[in-house]
DNA sequence: GAGTAAAGTTAGTATATACTAATTTTTTCA
DNA sequence: TGAAAAAATTAGTATATACTAACTTTACTC
């Protein structure tokens, strides 16, 4: 209804468009381009529902384009980078003031993220001290700088300290493989170790908190540390 | 969709479904019935609106009866219940810990209260120190008790300290009072005085923090103290 | 008890969001 | 380039939620 008028750019997006808005971003930010298949594949619906919102964020000009040349327009693009910064304060108030365990703080966030209004994301910010990075290590929209140091697990050279950085958004989504991650360590802060990569088995292991785990290049691919320097250290 | 089949009873409620539980559970605490036009009123839709979403609340179990003889079944009673928990819940993270200001907390709660979990309700009560009373001095589901023995300031004799303990639920929906009433220190915990009462006129004279305030009754009887006894005091 | 006022219901319409099935368009790759 | 695979679209359907307008039923009062 709010959405058929000629203010709708102005308006707030439904809570179904902020979540498209939201992986749509993603998208774009990592791949350049926004393909309608994934995005039906990680929202789980189905690619004529996804066709049909296009036409109503179209419409309410979020997005423009056609096919593979679909993007956000600015407005859309702002809606984007104000959900995105709602649900990391989110999540940073569930880990530091709720204490919720970093499991299930992502998909708690997710339902909140959406009830936040303007004037309360200004004072998570205050309270929570204006965060650049989410608690997984991803960046809040104008913060990709923060991160772009930050090397994939699958790129770092063998044995060599590091410090686990960033959890990518995409595994946020996969509660099996987040779990997986955070019951054995992998988590921004921990040191670790790349100890061996065999590409010919796509699989990699890291020795973190005394322990091994064995990574997929799939996931590791997602996972980013930083080398420990002798001079920038913590 | 999830409303539409044998489990509707367990399933959580639609976020507007969970709106009509939490007025209706009000209306009838304090009324005894519940009267669709009062809750179209309040909630701000037609009263045709109200009667087609009765058929499916009906549909799904969370109330039964009639016209005047509607009431919440016990699936009813619960959800509502829940979700009044989770208002207050936020209500009180919201003053505690994000220093809101207490003239936005009912409208900042009432977007979030839907999207809280089981689990965070349970986190929440622990930080909170689960609390009897909202912030406004509204009892929880199930505490009813703890304020019964509050009187409306209309019922208070004239000239004898009290600390003002509970403004209404009714109130919280009208911002204009509210705004009205927080600007002028009506608000739980303050002591204060009944200096006049003029029926005729329907108003009365409240003397808070050094100042007159004068209220309609309309207004008072939704405001309740409790009276400072030499032994019971704060 | 009759008549009005209040409350409640029904009919018809609209939008956001989803689905499946059937098509069409694009891409990719041999 | 031409066929198979991938992606996108259209058509038809469903539900939750809302509206207005027209009616019916109930309740209250003189």
């Amino acid at each position: 209804m709010s959405q058929h008028n000629p203010l709708a750019g102005q308006t707030r997006p439904t809570h179904t468009i902020e979540d498209y808005l939201m992986t749509m971003y993603v998208m774009e930010r990592d791949h350049g381009e926004i393909i309608a298949a994934r995005l039906a594949e990680m929202m789980d619906v189905s690619a004529a529902t996804v066709a049909m919102t296009f036409k109503r964020m179209e419409r309410d000009n979020w997005i423009s384009g056609k096919g593979h040349g679909v993007h956000l327009t600015v407005t859309g693009n702002e809606a984007a980078s104000s959900v995105i910064r709602r649900h990391m304060l989110t999540e940073w108030l569930l880990v530091r003031i709720l204490k919720v365990p970093m499991s299930q703080t992502h998909n708690e966030a997710h339902n909140i993220e959406h009830a936040i209004s303007p004037n309360l994301e200004e004072r998570m910010r205050d309270i929570l001290g204006d965060p650049k990075v989410c608690p997984h290590g991803n960046p809040f929209p104008g913060c990709e700088g923060v991160v772009s140091g930050w090397i994939a697990l699958t790129d770092l050279p063998l044995n060599e300290g590091i410090v686990l950085r960033r959890v990518h958004e995409q595994i946020e989504d996969n509660h099996e493989l987040l779990n997986y991650l955070i019951e054995r360590n992998v988590l921004p802060g921990r040191r670790a170790q790349v100890v061996e990569s065999l590409p010919f088995n796509q699989t990699l292991t890291l020795h973190v908190e005394g322990k091994n785990v064995t990574l997929g290049f799939s996931a590791a691919r997602l996972i980013f540390a930083e080398k420990i320097h002798l001079t920038n250290d913590q």
